[in-house]
DNA sequence: CACATTTTCGTGTTCGGACACAAAGGTACA
DNA sequence: TGTACCTTTGTGTCCGAACACGAAAATGTG
């Protein structure tokens, strides 16, 4: 089969002949290019209108032989967090697009200080770059960048959460709401008649992020609309060694005997989970957030019964893909991607696989 | 930044360069070909050795102007059924990789009728072709098409379900036993100790798929492991019309007043949840398989309780993928492809998606 | 050593599209 | 009618890799 010539493919020359052009106008119709005269224009028009010419992209890149650099802003963060899958994605989505000359480079903000994020954003800015995937912090804060960026025309991905009054071209996130929401109803499955611990992170004194506060919001509208009459206790915990306040959970525990289930809504519930563990309390049902070994660990040993994840690999590399599509590829672009709501349990966490 | 010529990439007329040769002799080591003296082609392995080459594969598949042709061989099946999402990956992956000059071509068979499977595959045989995608039947049928692959070095790829002894290049699946004893943990939750029906799709009197068959070997696993206690009764349905035996079904239900749960090891279940919505009946807990309207619809209504879902999508697009990579890009594939096991809920649902 | 044969190796063309450049056509004005 | 200037159009080169072809070098044979 191979060596044979493929009837579909269309070309830029076919149009040209189509047409009794020559090629140079065709692209010049193509890309909007000035310089053509209405006889022309039109006789191309007219070819494109009765055939569905799709370009060879890869043709295309090569010819322009341009390159590309996109920026990332991400919370500094330890290896083995969550913030390192989304890295992965990204890294991987460079060296899969590697061939479109594209390149990756990842600036780091302290997610507890604002000024930090201004001072990264600074940074970047005495480079030239095409495109920014951010992970944005307050609004008045990311929107002093974004509106730089605006201006600059350069486009940027939100992930992992949105601000849509800042117009990104696009963003990637778990919509924190619903997760909350799903989340009520599968501890209420896990433990249908207890009350409820919720484990807050808690940054001097206030929780640090909007999307714990989101999915929490999510969880008690569920209470609300199905468990009215569930018993909700909180304990906040500091973000420092999150869970190895024994003490205040002993307490905790001590305090409310009618409480067997508990939730977490970040990322850090193997330190409840290694708490338990700890504890030998094998008669609390706990869920939490995110696909990390020190999770996942916790899941096999019984201590985290579920967890919910929100591929943070596949938020990475779709951010980039992103900006491919829209700056190489001139395609339209969505303008929000939710990443799906998946359950992980002992019995299905093998199979939750991070390739695309 | 754009108009750079970025330094990482390295070109084969560098490589020629470094090692004193002139691209052809590059090119010839590249690709194992002749007529090369052993002093020129250790001189390039060296360099070869030093650096990273990654060749642009676009300009390659470009220049090497070949046309791929697949096949694919699935049941038959009416629009809206399970396989018409496989097909959509299929011919999905078919449109984003156009450029690289390949097309798909879908064959069917009857999976009820093996004669029509060898059939289908003789027909194949009377064309040209690169690469096949086979949803396979039983062994002794399907070996037939694949040893006739293997003579004529054409690569395969078992979709849906596998069949290790044949040996295809690749298989996309889900873990039908793992996802089966996944199903039991969930159905358990919803109806801790309530009697179990099982709703099994019959072709004259027997169970046609193994895919069935093994998810309820993971289920009853499930249960002898951790509820041995539970009892379970089997209602057998014929495929045609599966869920519209009424009187049959009345009589099941009849018979076993502590059955408040039940679960359908294909992707019929909306004929079940159907049933229950007709007779008004709100106490029963179902489970079944796959992301199909009609089951959805039915999981919006409160009818089903749990789908599990395995990504037909991603198998379809992973499947012409797999060919792609092995084929053209000349990588190593993986073997198998495990799709996650899924749970899809009425809470979750809107934010299962297909996209990649 | 002359000549044929084989092996080795570099050059040139091609793929589809982008863009530079030059040639051709058109218009304006002295 | 000639010249200047702008618009329009076609041609040629390039991107990186594949492969055909022919030249050069090495080997074989009488």
């Amino acid at each position: 089969m191979q060596e044979e010539i493929q009837q579909g493919r269309i070309r830029i020359k076919d149009i040209a002949e189509k047409a009794g052009v020559s090629v140079g106008t065709v692209d010049r119709v193509l890309h909007g290019r000035p310089n053509v005269s209405e006889k022309s224009r039109i006789k191309v028009e007219e070819v494109l209108k009765r055939i569905d010419y799709q370009p060879n992209m890869y043709a295309s890149a090569l010819a322009s032989n341009k390159y590309y650099k996109f920026f990332c802003l991400f919370p500094q963060h330890k290896p083995g967090e969550y913030w390192t899958e989304v890295e992965k994605g990204v890294m991987r989505a460079q060296s899969k697009f590697n061939d479109f000359n594209i390149s990756v480079e990842i600036f780091y903000y302290d997610p507890f200080d604002s000024q930090s994020f201004l001072k990264a954003a600074e940074q970047m800015q005495q480079r030239e770059f095409d495109g920014v995937i951010i992970n944005p912090t307050k609004v008045e804060v990311t929107s002093q960048f974004t509106e730089q960026l605006h201006e600059k025309e350069i486009p940027f991905v939100f992930i992992d959460s949105n601000i849509p009054e800042l117009h990104p071209l696009s963003f990637w996130a778990q919509n924190s709401q619903k997760s909350g929401y799903f989340a009520a109803r599968m501890l209420k499955l896990l433990a249908p008649n207890s009350e409820v611990g919720i484990f807050r992170q808690v940054v001097s004194g206030h929780v640090g992020s909007n999307q714990q506060l989101e999915r929490e919001e999510g969880f008690l509208q569920y209470m609300k609309e199905h468990h009215k009459d569930t018993i909700i206790h909180t304990l906040e915990l500091p973000a420092k060694n999150f869970g190895r306040q024994f003490d205040i959970m002993d307490k905790f525990f001590a305090e409310h005997k009618n409480m067997h289930c508990g939730i977490c809504f970040n990322s850090k519930v193997f330190g409840i989970g290694e708490y338990l563990e700890k504890r030998h309390k094998k008669d609390f049902r706990l869920m939490g957030y995110d696909h990390l070994e020190r999770n996942n660990e916790c899941l096999r040993n019984g201590f985290v019964d579920f967890l919910i994840a929100q591929h943070p690999w596949k938020q990475g590399y779709g951010s980039v893909q992103i900006l491919i599509d829209y700056l190489i590829l001139k395609k339209e672009v969505m303008r929000y991607n939710y990443v799906p709501i998946e359950l992980l349990t002992a019995e299905n966490i093998e199979f939750y696989n991070k390739t695309n």
